[in-house]
DNA sequence: GCCGTTTTCGGCCCGACTGTTTTCAGTCG
């Protein structure tokens, strides 16, 4: 039973237990662990074959056994004991917005209601209204939620958030009362992968005029909330979009808060209350006074630990590292010496290499490794040996007028169904750098999959694996495949797995680097440009190994041009 | 149910906004 699946199961009970009326803090307790485990890197069966459970911040002995039921029989006799006592169907209710924990127990107690059917019923006969506490905008907000509520949980890819934050940022930066300062927060800021609302932190002496401005802009399609720091509305995009506006020295109090994520700053405010004092978008405050700290840097400074960037804001132990001077120091965009996976005109990319090679120098490339596809791969015009070749020929020409810079000769190979690979040994071992990747056979099972992965992994002329685990993100899952095996292998052969930048795949995974890095994997990052334009999705590659912990040393291509001749040659 | 730099018992993150009331509980992030 992986960490998912364990974390999901104490998620019920906690919802379960919060419908009962038992406990608020024993649910919490429940909420945590679960959040603990469904983001601890390391595997929590191994950590308990280890008996190390009890190191998981929020797993005490009781949960500790209950983590090694579950393990051990793949079900839990408590978690069965609650659902016969509340219907399972509930907690769907809790997916509405507005609905909370005591209007559910007044809507089930009181009417009997247990779905989301009933619950429309009873809307639209007016009987929620008649319920205390419940009158006729919560009864008509409960049916909008209802009829919203599908909509609402659709997340945006990262690059789509990007575009909608620069357009709300530039309406908000240019209105006449403009504020001192505006900036995108939230798990956007994060880089997180996929992004479900966009929240936004402004300063201003005079907040009423920005309020208003925000409620009146073009993109509104509702205002949701509205008061005199904070506005929400629903963008006729279809997703929500907060603005926080705050005094401009208390901004970095605010973007703090903003930023996230919430069990970051629930961690935080743990420990700032264990040392007498709490922590808020209003500053940092004891019993008798409240400072703004100037930056965020003066802000975690005063909380008693180092500067935590954005990317790894999730309470996945950062705050622990911070406190202990263990961060690690972030790869930079500013580091990434070039690209080791862009497909050109040859195969089903759309420029030439002469169009490509300015594009990667404009960058201040050193190096752009050309690596269009192999010949099974039909419907991207999959190159034969005799394409490959006459490539090879050209980049050679192309070479001799270059200074400072290199293309490099690749190819982008098919993984077969049948594991082997779609070139002989002898073309690959002609190639500068091979990356070889899974484009057929998705539907296969996890121990066929994971063999074709391996051996490729195991031929000494693969130098890196394209996007690991083939997920497309909200189109296609990852395929079936063991990526702990893929990363103690890749570890073994120093062949290094992709951080594939482009914003529908982002592969591998932020946890999955992380987990990399601790058994000495190394990755790249690269663009799988089919069009120059997406050299620039490195940004979001970065973002993704920033979240997965990664150095500089964990990544390849920020080796300068000799120093990645090296390590392609000394394998 | 967890946990300890005043605690092994008695706490458990913080504040904005809304709706229903008439001073505040519930929800949300």
């Amino acid at each position: 039973m992986n960490n998912w699946e364990i974390a999901k199961v104490f998620d019920e009970i906690a919802d379960l237990l919060d419908i009962l009326g038992e406990n608020p803090y024993k649910s919490r307790a429940y909420r945590r662990a679960a959040h603990k485990i469904g983001n601890a890197y390391l595997d929590v069966e191994q950590l308990s074959r280890e008996g190390r459970l009890l190191e998981i911040p929020g797993i005490g002995s009781a949960l500790e056994k209950k983590v090694e039921e579950l393990i051990n029989t793949g079900e839990l006799d408590y978690l069965i004991q609650l659902r016969k006592k509340a219907p399972a169907s509930l907690r769907r209710l809790l997916l509405i917005p507005g609905i909370g924990i005591k209007t559910l127990q007044l809507i089930y107690q009181r009417l009997g209601i247990t779905d989301l059917e009933g619950l429309e019923a009873a809307a639209r006969e007016k009987r929620l209204r008649r319920l205390p506490g419940i009158g006729v905008k919560t009864e008509q907000a409960i049916l909008h939620g209802l009829q919203n509520h599908a909509f609402l949980r659709r997340r945006m890819l990262l690059h789509h958030a990007f575009a909608f934050a620069g357009e709300i940022e530039d309406y908000l930066k240019n209105k006449a009362a403009g504020p001192a300062a505006i900036q995108a927060a939230g798990s956007l800021r994060r880089g997180k992968e996929t992004v479900g609302d966009l929240d936004f932190v402004a300063a201003a002496d005079n907040p009423a005029p920005l309020a208003q401005a925000f409620k009146e802009a073009p993109f509104v399609k509702e205002v949701v909330a509205a008061g005199e720091a904070k506005v929400t509305i629903m963008t006729k995009w279809g997703f929500q979009a907060d603005l926080l506006i705050v005094q401009p020295q208390l901004f970095a109090s605010a973007l703090q808060h903003f930023t996230g994520s919430k069990e970051h700053n629930v961690a935080l405010r743990r420990i700032a209350r264990e040392r007498g004092f709490k922590v808020s978008e209003h500053g940092i405050g004891s019993a008798d006074q409240t400072t703004a700290p100037s930056t965020e840097e003066e802000l975690y400074r005063q909380l008693g630990m180092a500067y935590i960037p954005p990317e790894l804001r999730e309470d996945r132990g950062e705050i622990e590292a911070a406190q202990s001077g263990a961060l690690p120091d972030l790869l930079e965009a500013a580091e990434i010496k070039g690209d080791l996976h862009i497909h050109s005109e040859w195969s089903d990319g759309a420029n030439t290499l002469q169009e490509l090679a300015a594009a990667a120098q404009e960058r201040g490339y050193q190096y752009l490794a050309v690596t269009d596809h192999s010949r099974s791969l039909h419907i991207a015009r999959g190159l034969t040996e005799e394409r490959v070749r006459q490539q090879r020929e050209e980049i050679d020409r192309l070479n001799e007028g270059f200074t400072n810079f290199r293309l490099l000769a690749g190819i982008e190979v098919d993984i077969l169904p049948d594991g082997s690979l779609d070139f002989d040994d002898q073309l690959l071992a002609e190639m500068d750098i091979v990356i070889a990747s899974v484009h057929s056979g998705f539907k296969q099972d996890e121990k066929t999959l994971t063999k074709r992965v391996v051996n490729a992994l195991r031929n000494r002329h693969v130098d890196i694996i394209g996007h690991p685990t083939g997920r497309l993100l909200g189109r296609r899952e990852p395929y079936a495949i063991d990526v702990g095996l893929l990363l103690e292998v890749a570890a073994e052969t120093d062949t290094a797995l992709e951080v594939n930048a482009s914003p529908d795949r982002l592969d591998l995974n932020d946890e999955y680097i992380r987990q990399g890095r601790e058994l000495g994997v190394r990755f790249a990052v690269n663009t799988d440009s089919h069009d120059l334009h997406y050299l620039d999705d490195v940004f979001y590659g970065v973002l993704q190994a920033r979240r997965g912990w990664a150095e500089r040393e964990d990544i390849v291509n920020t080796l300068p041009l000799n120093e990645l001749d090296d390590w392609l040659s000394d394998r």
